[in-house]
DNA sequence: ACACAATACCTAGAGAGCCTATGCTTTTAT
DNA sequence: ATAAAAGCATAGGCTCTCTAGGTATTGTGT
């Protein structure tokens, strides 16, 4: 995997999958993996700043679970979807749909992506 | 446009319009605009420090064109792709084919770029 | 029991790439 | 004359990804 081309749209492919339903940074990761078809190996140091960052502009809440079989257990912080973060996918769907289109003029081959 | 998307391809953008012949900044940058109905804007620092690190990979190679009306004229810098060049155009549109694919498999439309 | 991999989080610093701003020259349009 | 366009180039800022390191818990194999 070419890590320049992921530049802008790590943040778009983690508000889908929250889209669908909160998630943790771990599984988040792994949902990616599985859906790319083991193309997108998301990296813990673009990962968990991503998260950060997008919660900084309240595109994402986060939540801790602390346990989850018996006592102590592990802990888990999980992300869910604002409404702005709602829209905010919108936004970056439609931009990558225009870049997408771009590059398919350029490279002339008639192909269109939405 | 977003330029966090850009990252990965401009390369591969400037390889393509060489590969319909050479080809000097300004008017890579006039094709490119124009074959994204208006999309891709390469900006002077983005376009030229770009094709100087090509060259150095020698997939390019450039040579000065000084007149071209009367006396004086415009100078330009041509760019011919290398073989090496073109090899690697391949591999870019390839990489890229990889690349927008899984960025479809996770935005989960079934939509398939080659 | 013990080592190791997997799960789960985080951050600092390096490296790379795009952008703005700036500078220079020549040609064309007003 | 003056401004805009054509044409090249680079420095510095900003952002983003990656590597590498750190911490802790859980499951597995020997």
């Amino acid at each position: 995997m070419d890590s320049r081309l992921l530049s802008g749209t790590v943040e778009m492919l983690i508000l889908e999958v929250l889209a669908r339903g909160d998630s943790y940074g771990y599984q988040i990761a792994q949902t990616v993996l599985g859906e790319s078809a083991g193309y997108f190996q998301l990296k813990e140091g673009s990962l968990y700043p991503a998260l950060h960052r997008l919660q900084r502009q309240k595109l994402l809440k986060a939540y801790w679970i602390e346990a989850d079989t018996s006592e102590g257990g592990r802990r888990r912080k999980y992300y869910k979807l604002t409404p702005k973060g709602k829209a905010a996918l919108k936004s970056k769907r439609e931009e990558w749909a225009r870049f997408a289109a771009g590059v398919s003029g350029v490279l002339g081959q008639g192909h269109v992506v939405a």
